[in-house]
DNA sequence: ATGTCC
């Protein structure tokens, strides 16, 4: 026999974990003298009509499992609607077209109500990073990312702005004694943490495994343009944080769920792509409906994937306060990776996802940072529905890796550095500034949508090398 | 983004 994967078996519907892993049992025990083509035929015939194989003592343990956990057809075939759903683009002159083409394919599935493109938008996977997309009772694991819960957080610190002068050797040693960044390896010191503790990792079978990877990675950052850094803040008069309108030492986070997330996101995409079926160019889109038992699976992982990035940047914060005796004022934090259930303006339920989109409701406070060495914002919401209640994530890209790194050198790229008074610990040319559209011009083209009430300029970084 | 193919 040849080796049998789950792919293959997702390919002919077989979507439950446990029918695949009754499946690949058997096969590999029993049907050694079949070909692989051979026994996924015999699959495809007992998955057409499992009664007929309830008497054979293999496959009717199979056909059996079939009758019980995964009755009806194994996918459903869609359409997209003849006309859009409502789809405001801010700052649309410096949007790529390819972007705003995925986002109106987007507003065309029939479970869409209602979208949005902010202006750091760029092309994705599926939605395009910057889309936010309102749905009726569905969830597109690919209109939340492969990052689940990659978010950013903001420790204000009980400093001026002189702390970073004054200690700039002790905060490099702690940037790299309290952070990790990486697929590889851990933070010295076990991290602990209650999210470890939930009942889901026990109730999805499929997480059983990734939690030993999840202690490890507790408190870690990822890589690409995730990263630790001090630097200083400027509050506005009469912020809402109710801070004087003065210079803060303040710390400033972008992280998302690490493996596990990725693990999530690539399991329920492939259930959705699987079981939901569009128009080849769209079936990146695919859903999970709300009320099926992979929706409520998916709504309950992601949860736990945001809730474990909300873990991982707790425990980085604590940390590094705690080597440098420093205490916080306040934290502000959000999402920009997710799906919410949310209600709009005329009373509809929805689901709305944010794929590298920031919460701006009335008063929601949230962080747009720009890059190495250009300001981060703290915004503050206005809730402006045809937004979906959202901002951009960030400056955006650019320029594609691969041309960031053509286009700028390691020598250059220390020059800048060094102009904007930055001081970096690992990173990358990819990540150059002017891999990035210019900030500011992002900023202006949503201010329709976000107060400002704060700047933030990075002093001292840490991101993943190479 | 990511145990970059269970």
């Amino acid at each position: 026999m040849g080796n049998l994967r789950t792919k293959d078996l997702s390919k002919i519907g077989y979507h439950n974990d446990q029918l695949r892993s009754l499946v690949i049992g058997i096969a590999s025990k029993n049907y050694k003298h079949h070909s692989k083509q051979q026994l996924l035929d015999l699959l495809v015939q007992i998955k057409n009509d499992p009664e007929s194989f309830l008497g054979d003592e293999l496959a009717g343990k199979i056909a059996e499992k079939v009758i019980g956990k995964v009755a009806g057809p194994s996918f459903k075939t869609y359409d997209l609607m003849d006309e859009a759903s409502p789809c405001k683009i801010y700052g649309g002159k410096h949007i790529e077209s390819s972007a705003k083409k995925q986002m109106e394919l987007a507003t065309l599935l029939p479970v869409s109500v209602q979208g949005a493109l902010m202006p750091d938008a760029h092309m994705g996977f599926g939605l395009p990073i910057g889309g936010v997309l309102a749905t009726h009772n569905a969830v597109i694991p690919y209109a939340v990312g492969m990052d689940i819960g990659c978010r950013m957080a903001l420790t204000i610190i009980d400093e001026t702005d002189g702390f970073l002068r004054r200690s700039e050797y002790q905060i490099k040693q702690a940037l790299k004694n309290w952070t990790h960044f990486g697929m590889e390896g851990s933070l010295e010191v076990r991290q602990e943490h209650e999210v470890l503790d939930s009942p889901v990792f026990g109730q999805i079978p499929f997480l059983k495994p990734l939690r030993g990877k999840a202690v490890k990675q507790l408190g870690t950052s990822g890589g690409g343009n995730h990263f630790v850094e001090f630097g200083e803040i400027e509050l506005a008069e009469n912020n809402s944080l109710g801070l004087p309108a003065k210079k803060y030492t303040a710390l400033l986070s972008h992280s998302g769920s690490r493996g596990l997330g990725a693990a999530i996101a690539k399991h329920y995409t492939q259930v959705a792509i699987n079981t939901c079926k569009l128009p080849r160019h769209a079936q990146q889109l695919a859903w999970l409906d709300m009320d099926s038992e992979a929706g409520q699976e998916y709504w309950l992982t992601m949860t736990l994937a945001g809730d474990y990035a909300r873990a991982c940047h707790q425990r980085i914060h604590a940390n590094l306060l705690k080597a440098l005796g420093l205490k916080a004022l306040r934290v502000v934090e959000n999402h920009h990776n997710f799906a919410w259930k949310d209600t709009l303006a005329d009373g509809r339920q929805v689901i709305i996802h944010r794929k590298g989109a920031t919460p701006a409701h009335q008063g929601e406070l949230g962080i747009i940072p720009g890059s190495m060495t250009t300001p981060a914002y703290l915004v503050m919401g206005k809730g402006i529905e045809g937004a979906l209640y959202s901002a951009s994530h960030g400056a955006g890209r650019a320029m594609s890796r691969q041309k960031a790194k053509d286009s700028m050198t390691v020598s250059a790229m220390k020059k800048m550095l060094s102009a904007a008074g930055v001081k970096l610990i690992g990173g990358t040319v990819e990540e150059n500034p002017q891999a990035y559209k210019d900030i500011e011009t992002v900023i202006e083209a949503q201010h329709a949508l976000v107060d400002i009430q704060g700047k933030f300029l990075p002093r001292i970084v840490r991101m993943n090398k190479e």
